[in-house]
DNA sequence: ATTTAAATAATAATGATTACAATTTAAGAA
DNA sequence: TTCTTAAATTGTAATCATTATTATTTAAAT
């Protein structure tokens, strides 16, 4: 995970925001995942160590999470959103038809990115860089139905 | 519009679905749009020439033209999608607050976006590049609430 | 220890999307 | 042209992730 607990509970006072044992327990959890996972995920693996905690509550403090830009909120096609604790500009590889997603970084994507945003005339305040493919599970078990395939140039 | 009536006509015989008046008038309307619009958006418009035109059409369609690869669907923040028909690699530029998009083609984005996808080991089926901001009319109206701020770095 | 604004939990409401079934129609065959 | 039929359209109901609501609990300041 990018932040400690320690840092965490800081931002969480900077910010002016109460600490909860359901908002540390959360953050512990999604802030070191590494699969992008959905409301559902972190409610189901957080619920195990707090079993009263809500499911309105991690809804609520993913929302929080992404407001102060500890999150990325990453709908998707199933319009269950998942959410990436890797908010710099990366490319997520995502499968169009399991939804698995992960990440790539690419060596000099700082660089390349940097060079695209560029020539915008503004400074952006995020950015998503998708890669859409079918992943090695998906491809040997063949039956594709829907491409949604879109130009590659 | 990339493509003219005759060109979508021939890819629906092609791709072996029938042409119908409201397939052409949706395809009229969203494939030389550039707002990137909305079911609700491409429904009222087509409405006007097509007053028994169903929604439930419209979201058939525009998903038929995803799988087809004329369009490419957009999920938002706000749980509504847009349609995009431009499905070549290029930047969204999107406002956090009201979720307007344009479309922003950098002179060489082909290839340096070629440049990131080289190392990734495998062909891409499709990509989605987004950059937030504010648009200069948000910026206006200065109440920004939640930021969702992501790192640019 | 008190106070209180904020957070949580439980549950209801929302609404875009999807599913469904009856009707219509595009398009190929006769 | 007329017939046939699988596909498309329509109108509506169902779905379900998300958001809103409210009573209860609690973090943290006094
Ligand atoms: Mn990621
Ligand atoms: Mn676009
Ligand atoms: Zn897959
Ligand atoms: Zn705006």
């Amino acid at each position: 995970m990018a932040m400690n607990i320690e840092q965490i509970i800081a931002k969480f006072h900077e910010e002016g925001f109460k600490v909860t044992p359901q908002r540390l327990a959360i953050c512990e959890y999604v802030l070191s995942s590494k699969d992008h996972p959905t409301t559902d995920m972190a409610y189901a693996e957080v619920k195990r160590k707090y079993p009263t905690l809500s499911l309105a509550t991690v809804y609520q403090t993913l929302h929080l999470l992404a407001d102060i830009g500890l999150l990325q909120e990453l709908e998707m096609d199933d319009r269950v959103s998942r959410y990436d604790p890797n908010t710099s500009p990366h490319i997520n590889i995502i499968c169009k038809n399991c939804g698995m997603v992960e990440d790539y970084d690419a060596k000099d994507m700082a660089k390349l990115w940097s060079e695209i945003v560029k020539g915008l005339g503004f400074e952006p305040i995020g950015q998503r860089i998708d890669v859409y493919r079918y992943c090695e599970k998906c491809l040997k078990k063949v039956k594709i139905k829907k491409t949604r395939g879109v130009s590659l140039v």
